[in-house]
RNA sequence: GGGGGUGUAGCUCAGUUGGUUAGAGCGAUCGCCUGUCACGCGAUAGGUCGCGGGUUCGAGUCCCGUCACUCCCGCCA
């Protein structure tokens, strides 16, 4: 096949038998019986077994070579015993006989082994992530990785989409994220910031005339990084369409997640038409607007309950009065649980920071249904009837409040979901769980200064007759905006933008940007929309949050090839790194020192 | 910026209420072993217990500070 070998390491078998061949790769572990040699080979694609006995005068030599050593094997194909098989192996049906070798590259000590099952700190796998990729689970990691978007691709093509490349030396944008600045030398001063998404770009290339746009696009946003975010760079498949609605855009999607998904792993996907979810009623049912469908638990609004006569539960009346709200999880078929159960469940609460999550079971005795738990007894027969028919509970079932501002009463249900449904054990693993959240509101108010301010996306369509909407109550306006979520991850958001300059303006107004700060900020943009832009919409799924899920990985380092550390640094290219001060002289910049 | 966890041999970890010379497995080096596939057996080398300070007769262990990695909150249109 080439100068090194004829064969990779996963190729052979008993079908090969007798034939001379020539392999080449790394030494992946011996089994050293003194007279008797097994050596296992490794390249990308496999493992094969070679052995030699001191009846070859090399034997001594071989013996000696050390782990991860890359040599060449010259042997033969030996078919092996029926009772040394190893069925682990693709090779295992056979072994090489080695007839002679060369040593390729050599090796110092190891700092990680290569061979081994065990759990190594992330520092020393970043900075040896040459060694670490040799491993087994994560060199699959990112030839899965390989496989999914040279998929995509091809997939897209079908759909007839065409790949264009955008910028990656651009200008910065007021909103969004935190920018990666690049200074330029030939524009004293100024700066262009890396692309947080290409998001002007696949608008311009729409009213460019091309119709259907995608990219695998590098993304770049200087923000903190959690497990399942790289700080700096990640990918998105970019996607935008002309003279397309809502609905369009979906079916895309659906069927390339669909696809994806069937191909590249073996778990179910739980709805392939994905369940649309308003965002008001996502944030009512699930606390969040990324639910974890795989979940049956629900949460309902109960408040209403608590201003009614035959409810003494007098702590809560009294915050309801004050204008908090209340609402429950029920679980279904929790009677038999034991007390130490719904405790835990109220104890995890309470280390949330919360005052802890009330509950009680619905019991019926004498045709009397009744409250068993601390706080049922505040709860008439009718209170408790009521209760049932609004979270659909039933004789047997449990259910927990929580009573609050609306923002910490979602936020803990959604814990409490994941929380109550894990130790129910009701979240099947093997499932994909994939929904739509739709109508996201236009406007949402800022926590901090109370002013008006986008909720998600600036350049978005908001809903209705647009000769209709009134700007006086921003709040109230939806936008045709909306995300993909699968098990409860964000896999991509997407809108139908707004193609409309006049209603843009009107809407940036709002959110406190006049005329001319559109104009000097988006121009690139504004501009070509003043030039006849056609009606158009995208979105742009996470590819590496995919890979994540396809690879049952918690972590994007598990499935990028060389990532930053969560303090952003290339522990192995050591990158950031200082420059010369003829770079920074020559690009205007001083460093100011830190005290 | 804030909170939690971790830091002991090249790697993964153990180390009791503070007490003699800090241990194990893997790896390395050397020796024995002809059918292993996590081969087995024996020996040897390998340590600033992250770093600095403090308490104490005595600190890997307790206290304070600091650094690194990690997880989370903030942030991520």
């Amino acid at each position: 096949m080439t100068d090194y070998r004829t064969h990779t390491c996963g190729e052979l078998n008993s079908k090969n038998n007798g034939e001379n061949v020539l392999l080449s790769g790394w030494i992946n572990k011996k089994r050293d019986h003194g007279n008797l040699l097994f050596i296992d080979l490794r390249d990308n694609y496999g493992i094969t077994q070679c052995v030699i006995d001191n009846k070859n005068n090399l034997f001594k030599n071989i013996e000696k070579i050390p782990l991860e050593t890359v040599v060449q094997f010259e042997g033969q194909v030996v078919k092996r015993e029926k009772d040394t098989i190893n069925k682990e192996l693709s090779s295992g049906e056979i072994e090489i006989k080695i007839i002679n070798f060369k040593i390729l590259g050599t090796t110092k000590e190891l700092p990680l082994p290569v061979f081994s099952d065990q759990e190594y700190s992330e520092e020393i796998r970043l900075k040896y992530r040459f060694l670490d990729l040799r491993r087994s689970k994560i060199h699959k990691n990112i030839n899965l990785r390989s496989k999914v978007i040279s998929f995509i691709r091809k997939e897209m093509e079908n759909f007839g989409f065409l790949e264009y490349q955008t910028p990656i030396l651009t200008s910065s944008s007021p909103e969004g994220a935190r920018d990666f600045l690049v200074p330029s030398r030939l524009n004293p001063g100024k700066f262009y910031a890396l692309p947080q998404a290409p998001q002007q770009f696949k608008q311009l290339i729409m009213v460019s005339g091309f119709d259907k746009y995608f990219q695998i696009a590098p993304c770049f946003r200087d923000e903190d990084a959690r497990a399942d975010r790289s700080p700096g760079e990640f990918y998105q498949l970019d996607i935008e369409m002309s003279f397309v609605s809502q609905k369009d855009i979906f079916n895309v999607v659906e069927s390339l997640l669909n696809n994806i998904f069937e191909k590249f792993s073996t778990k179910k996907i739980l709805n392939k038409k994905f369940p649309k979810i308003t965002f008001f009623d996502s944030m009512l049912r699930y606390g969040t607007d990324k639910p974890d469908l795989r979940n049956p638990l629900e949460i309902c609004d109960l408040t209403e309950i608590f201003t009614r006569q035959d409810v003494k539960f007098e702590i809560f009346k009294k915050l309801v009065n004050e204008g908090s709200i209340v609402r429950a999880i029920t679980t279904k078929k929790t009677i038999g649980k034991s007390r130490s159960f719904f405790d835990n469940i109220d104890k995890w609460a309470k280390q949330e920071g919360s005052s802890g999550l009330a509950y009680f079971t619905f019991e019926k005795e004498n045709n009397k249904i009744f409250g068993k738990g601390p706080i049922g007894k505040f709860f008439s027969p009718e209170a408790c009837q009521e209760i049932m028919k609004i979270s659909n509970a039933e004789i047997g079932d449990s259910i927990f409040f929580s009573c609050g501002k609306k923002k910490d009463v979602e936020k803990l249900l959604c814990l409490a979901r994941n929380k109550i449904a894990e130790d129910l054990k009701i979240i099947n693993e093997n499932l994909f769980a994939f929904c739509w959240i739709v109508d996201y509101p236009m406007f949402e108010t800022d926590e901090k200064t109370g002013k008006i301010k986008f909720s998600h996306n600036p350049f978005s369509m908001p809903q209705g007759d647009i000769n209709k909407i009134n700007f006086n109550k921003p709040l109230d306006i939806k936008a045709y905006q909306y995300d993909i979520v699968c098990n409860g991850i964000e896999l991509s958001s997407g809108a139908i933008r707004n193609h409309i300059p006049e209603l843009m303006y009107k809407l940036f107004e709002i959110a406190g940007y006049d005329k001319k700060i559109v104009d000097e900020k988006f121009s690139g943009m504004i501009n070509a929309l003043s030039y006849g832009a056609p009606p158009h919409g995208g979105i742009a799924p996470g590819i590496d949050r995919i890979i994540m899920l396809l690879a049952n990985e918690k972590n994007i380092r598990e499935v990028t090839m060389f990532p930053l550390n969560q303090n952003a640094q290339d522990l192995m290219m050591n990158a950031p790194s200082k420059v010369e001060d003829n770079q920074l002289k020559e690009l205007n910049i001083n460093i100011i020192k830190k005290k």
